[in-house]
Parts: C-alpha cells; sequence; structure tokens
DNA sequence: AGCCAATCAGAACAATGTTTCGAAAGCAAC
DNA sequence: GTTGCTTTCGAAACATTGTTCTGATTGGCT
C-alpha cells in the first residue's frame, strides 16, 4: 500500500489524444516529441516517462487504431445474409480507411523505422480479424463459403489493406468511380461461393 | 555544342547500386546521405546535386523496384492455361516481395515521409500493372474471367500487395505453412470463373 | 505537515537532412 | 598544352529531431 503519489492515466491518455489528432491533422510527421508535448501543453520528459521512447507512442496509437477499426467493422451489423455482411464489412473497412489515411498507414505500412511489431501487435491484428472470422464462419455454416474461416478472413483483410493503402497512399491516379467498381469487383471475386470451392479440392 | 565535362551517368547509376545495396541488407534508415556517400567513396553534395534530394535518390530506387518487379513477373512465361499463368504471377509476386522485403515496402508501404508519389510514379506503377493486365485479357479472351482486365488486374494486385506486406512486415506471427495456404486460397478465391461474372450482372 | 513519486524545465548530445563556399579535377575546343 | 566551363569534392555550418540527464517543483497520500 505505497502511500505516494498515484500515476493517473489522464496524462497520458491527454498525450494520446492528441497525439491521435496530430496524426489525423498532419500526419505522421506531425509526431515528433517537442510538438505533441506543446500541443498537450506538457513536456517532452513526460512522453519518455510514459511511453519509453517515440516508438512507444506510436504502438499506442497503433493498438487504438485496430481496437477503433474493430468497432467500426462492428457497427456493420449482421443481417441473415452472411455474404452481404462480408460485403458490407468490406465497405466498412473502406470508410474507416477514407475517414483515416495517416491511421491506416500506421496500422498496415508502418512510415516509420523504429516501430517494429512484436507478439503483442500480432495479436491485437488478430483481435480486429475476429470480427471478420465471426462473420466467416457463418457464411461457412451455412454454406455460402468453404474452406478455413480464418484464412478467408485473412485473405479478404489482406485485399482491403491493398485496396485501402492504394486508395489512400497519395497519389489518386484515378477516378472515384473506378474505385469504387474495383472495390465492388474485389468483393465479387472474393465472395463467390463455388471460389472457395476449389480449396476443399486441395 | 558545348565545349564542356559531360556529366556522365556512372556516379549516379554507381550511387543507386550502393543505395539499392544498404537498402536490401539494412533497409529503409540504412538510406542516409552520409552514409550512402561514404559507402559510394563519394561526397555528400554529390547525392543532392544528382537526386535533389533524399526523396529523389529514393524515388529512383522506387522506379528501379517496380522495373525489376515487372521484369521478375515477366520470367514466369505464358502457358496455355491463362488461369494458371495468373496463378505463376501471383507466386511470382511473393517470390520477389520475400526476397526483397524492404524494397517492396517502399514500393507499396512507402516508410518515409518526404517521397509524395506523383503522376510519374503512378504511371510507373501502371507498367507494373500492364504485366497482369495482358494476362487478364487473355484469360477472358478464353471465357475463363469476365469483366474489365484493368479492374481486375488492379484487385489482384491489391491482394498481393495486402498480404506481401502482412509477410515481410515482420512478425511473421504465423507458419510458412498457413502463409503458403493463404496465398493458394486468395488465387482460389479470386481467380474463379464464376466469381467474376457477377461483375457482369452489376 | 511531511514523504515520495510524478512531472516539469531546460540544457545537452548525437544523428540526420540540407545548404553553402571554395577548391580540385576532368573534358572539350582552340 | 592552354583555356574555359562543368562536374565533383571537402568541409563546414545550420535546423530539426530523438533522447538523456539533472535538478527543481508539484501534488496526492498518510
Amino acid at each position: 500500500m505505497p502511500r505516494v503519489k498515484q500515476r493517473t492515466p489522464q496524462l497520458r491518455d491527454h498525450i494520446l489524444e492528441v497525439a491521435r489528432t496530430s496524426l489525423a491533422a498532419d500526419g505522421i510527421e506531425s509526431i515528433a516529441a517537442r510538438r505533441v508535448a506543446a500541443d498537450a501543453g506538457t513536456s517532452i520528459a513526460a512522453i519518455y516517462e510514459l511511453f519509453g521512447d517515440k516508438a512507444g507512442l506510436i504502438r499506442e496509437i497503433f493498438y487504438d487504431g485496430f481496437r477503433r477499426l474493430r468497432d467500426h467493422l462492428d457497427t456493420a451489423d449482421a443481417t441473415d445474409d452472411p455474404i452481404a455482411d462480408l460485403r458490407a464489412l468490406m465497405r466498412a473497412f473502406r470508410e474507416f480507411a477514407r475517414a483515416n489515411p495517416s491511421l491506416i498507414s500506421v496500422m498496415y505500412a508502418r512510415p516509420y523505422d523504429d516501430f517494429a511489431p512484436g507478439p503483442a501487435e500480432s495479436a491485437t491484428g488478430n483481435a480486429t480479424r475476429e470480427a471478420v472470422t465471426g462473420r466467416v464462419r457463418r457464411a461457412i455454416e451455412q454454406g455460402r463459403l468453404h474452406g478455413n474461416a480464418g484464412d478467408i478472413a485473412h485473405v479478404l483483410l489482406a485485399t482491403c489493406q491493398g485496396l485501402a493503402l492504394q486508395e489512400t497512399a497519395g497519389w489518386l491516379g484515378t477516378s472515384v468511380a473506378s474505385r469504387n467498381r474495383r472495390w465492388n469487383l474485389a468483393a465479387d471475386m472474393l465472395l463467390t461461393a463455388s471460389a472457395t470451392t476449389a480449396q476443399q479440392r486441395r
């Protein structure tokens, strides 16, 4: 029972909030110790005391991003058509990516040197994947897809990741119409039942 | 008719070669002006005179990466089965990514702040995509796929990009066997004829 | 009130991107 | 060979950033 000042999570949460806002507004380069400290009205030392180093701060943004992504995916609630639900999931992923391009970049492209993901980060990513796996499993149970639910979910998310990075990476060489078309096409190509029956034969 | 010293491409090519090697060996953080200059036996100023800034140097590595990727994809030569050819293309993409993880990261994840891709970079990416588009078109002509060749190629490459970034991003939370399985599953899901017929109904 | 961890303020160091300046070197025409 | 122009070099200098350190201050807890 320490009779000492307790470290409240307020300062840590506040710094994280500021860093998230700064990332969304001005990109990854705005996550600099001096700037975050100034914007949060705190000291540079506090950041290092609370997060260890810059990679630690970004790691927390990374974690939080996956939590938010999963929450956003959960807003697409389940209907009686699991294939339609998976299409909705892809749509929700795209919405999230377009609303948070810098965050998606941190989560899936890692635009910084230091932060090397480890088992914990992998687990966070897996937790997000669970939201997809569950719906894939329902589609399998209803005979609309065939194969391993985890593998199918992984492929679906990989495609979403690739499409989203292409779309948010900045150059925007294509029209909105063709990007819409390609997201729909991806869902068509991935979610047709006969596609995954081939896997059974493998 | 200038009676002046001509700028030969030798120094530029040598610096690029050194930078590519350094990237492959030690990652993106090893691309630093002082280090590249020292490794190349040249001066820091030369880098700025030849490439403008660090982003310019990385841009050239980016360009070259797409050229090499296209060359590697071309090594998977065409047979009489265009679907098998597209599977071979995906395999070749994966081989390239696993052999050049840092380069793939520069090309598709952009692990640095400065270099913002523009129309020229987009064109380079499109050129690589052409290698895929041609084979997709052959599959369409033979009735094995249906839809817009460019869109299908884009989705195929987006999936390759997502799978490759997941695989080479470092954490490797999964076994080689499951990664093999997922690449095969992705090909199954994407390259089944009936999958893309849905697009026609759209 | 007093203890003690949390936090701050500011300096300091290293690494990096970038620019500048003048000197050295190479190539082409005379 | 000499001259003129460009390339390339060498080194210094500046700004920014990540990071650490040291000592002072603060605020909750007993």
